[in-house]
DNA sequence: TTGTATGCGTTATCAT
DNA sequence: ATGATAACGCATACAA
């Protein structure tokens, strides 16, 4: 120990036991004399020795770390309560593994994105990785992560990513089926849909419940008018404005998320309108906004926690069984139960 | 390279020269011929060789890791906008500087906050750490963190902590002084403030700087009602239904931040109030809620990303000057400029 | 039950 | 300009 921090060989003099003997009282494993073990405590804890993880970790091949990785625009605003809940419920999970988390952000629009992800996993900074959209779609990419086999596991993976890599999610078609059939039951019969992004599967998906149900319902095209937004603020603002302006008023507006639900309660409200009086909006998602806002939204509830702390749970899972050489886990997908949270954005039309 | 990925060794070896050499040129070290040079990248690009960091840093010592630690109490929100941004903007410093951040989010009611904190660094998992509030704010975690030079940059600290570790922030006495002297000047007379958790500082400051603008207008104190809550939604919701409630209702609502100004603009429509034409209400830090609200927030911007940016690039700093032996850096304050943002929830009193 | 020896993949320090 | 070799601090297979 020449003044540096002390190290275990340290640790195994001034217990008078082998090196490979404190090994095993720290990992506890099996074979130690509990007189020994004690000794070695005693002697880690007047040296106050701490395991040096980069060392541990290039003997054992692992790193202990889980990456997250997220698309983010440094222009347009992150669709942050959406993100932070993710984080939150991996990071519960990550503290209960014992795992760290490492951050990643990649512009889904620069030409790098793939090669970016694939370094981090080439460089042995993380033992797995946890992809949200639209990089949870990207087939190409899982396969390969899958080449290098490197656990995956997918944030709402659309129907092609879920057979290639493992995922975690809600089932967007059926919640979008039934927010739609919610608004049906209102006696609504015009309706505006705002999209998401393209590219995002899952929430075409709640795109594709939407118009199951209006076909069962016999809504005719002439009463929906589809909009394609890209998750923002901004763009529910925009849309919707661009949807009252052109005189065919729909009952109900639905959009693909909370935030652009948002952004349409905003127009809506600039041009006088009372909601839901005048006009039903409705998002997904349930992200905390929806709560603060006035009138409070009606939206799916997509259980963000749960779903981020699911997330590690099953690559936890998959880098267990990947060291335990009984071969990979088969891909899967995790549902996880949503619900239509009535609150007040949302009511027969009237009129 | 027995079936694995190609080692440093494999490269020198198809290269023919020594491991050193080609260690030159991965990092661009002086004293190879152009030619030697030519012939390692060839071999590098023909085995798709990566370093491994776990051994680079293991044998450099360093781990090009970050630690961005902040506070969450698994029951009650985080304040998510404000995290984000800064997280956002840490980001992007870091994929700059060729860092990763790690996230560590540590309860701030539980015993062994400190001791979690410390163990990241002691265990080596990272380089340096960014403490936002109100870790930023404990200066015997600062002073632990220093002994073991572990570089530390403060998001926000008080006075007191701005004495012993480096930070970052606005100037929050100025900033709650400046949005006092704005709503003084709109003609308000009867005040409201919901302050924010004990212990967060700069959040104290904010207060102060009211203070001592209510003081220079002459305001009495009959005309003020101060309230505690703890930065969410919520407790705006609440302590508004009962500063409401108490018959002397004030015409003007400071709150510490956003959240908590949201949720005091909730619980004003509840009760039928038309803001800001009964009660002008205002926030702090001018987070993505205070635009998307109805009406918008009159607020002070508070600029998150480049505060996360910043810590970053400070950090960075320490942790080279650490390494070259000239000694530690001085401990410094950075101040970011803020604006009070008049948006349309605060207007000259009416009635 | 415990100790020995070797490997992990780099960087860094000397030689040459 | 290049090469040999020693750290770096731990895990682990194998020997005792």
């Amino acid at each position: 120990m020449r003044g540096g921090k002390p190290t275990i060989d340290d640790v195994a003099a001034l217990s008078g036991v082998a090196r490979a003997t404190v090994s095993r009282v720290l990992n506890g494993g099996p074979n130690v004399r509990e007189e020994v073990r004690q000794r070695v405590l005693k002697a880690v804890d007047k040296l106050q020795y701490k395991v040096n993880m980069q060392a541990r970790f290039l003997a054992g091949g692992k790193t202990q770390v889980l990456g997250l990785v997220y698309a983010s625009d440094l222009d347009s605003e992150p669709n942050s309560f959406y993100h932070s809940g993710l984080e939150l419920g991996a990071l519960r999970g990550c503290a209960e593994a014992g795992f760290q988390l490492l951050m990643h952000t990649v512009n889904q629009h620069s030409l790098g994105k793939t090669a970016k992800i694939i370094e981090l996993v080439d460089s042995r900074r993380c033992d797995g990785l946890i992809l949200t959209p639209p990089f949870s779609d990207d087939c190409d990419l899982l396969r390969e992560l899958e080449a290098r086999n490197c656990p995956v596991v997918c944030i709402s993976p659309g129907l092609a990513a879920q057979k290639v890599a493992s995922g975690v999610g809600i089932d967007d078609e059926v919640a979008g089926y039934e927010m739609t059939r919610y608004m049906l039951s209102l006696g609504h019969k015009k309706f505006g849909f705002i999209k998401g992004l393209e590219g995002h599967l899952s929430a075409e998906e709640r795109y594709s419940g939407f118009r199951r149900a209006i076909a069962e319902a016999g809504i005719g095209e002439a009463d929906v008018t589809v909009m394609r937004g890209n998750f923002t603020f901004r763009s529910g603002v925009d849309l919707t404005a661009a949807i009252l302006g052109n005189g065919h008023r729909p009952s109900a507006l639905i959009c693909a998320n909370d935030d652009m639900a948002v952004g349409a309660l905003f127009s809506a409200h600039k041009v006088g309108l009372n909601i839901p009086q005048d006009l039903s909006i409705v998002g997904f998602d349930d992200t905390p906004v929806s709560e603060i806002i006035w009138p409070p939204l009606t939206t799916v509830n997509q259980p963000l926690k749960t779903i981020g702390y699911r997330a590690v749970e099953m690559i936890v899972e998959r880098i267990k069984a990947g060291k335990t050489a009984s071969g990979p886990l088969p891909v899967r997908f995790d549902v996880v139960p949503h619900k239509v949270v009535m609150r007040e954005s949302a009511s027969p039309p009237q009129g």
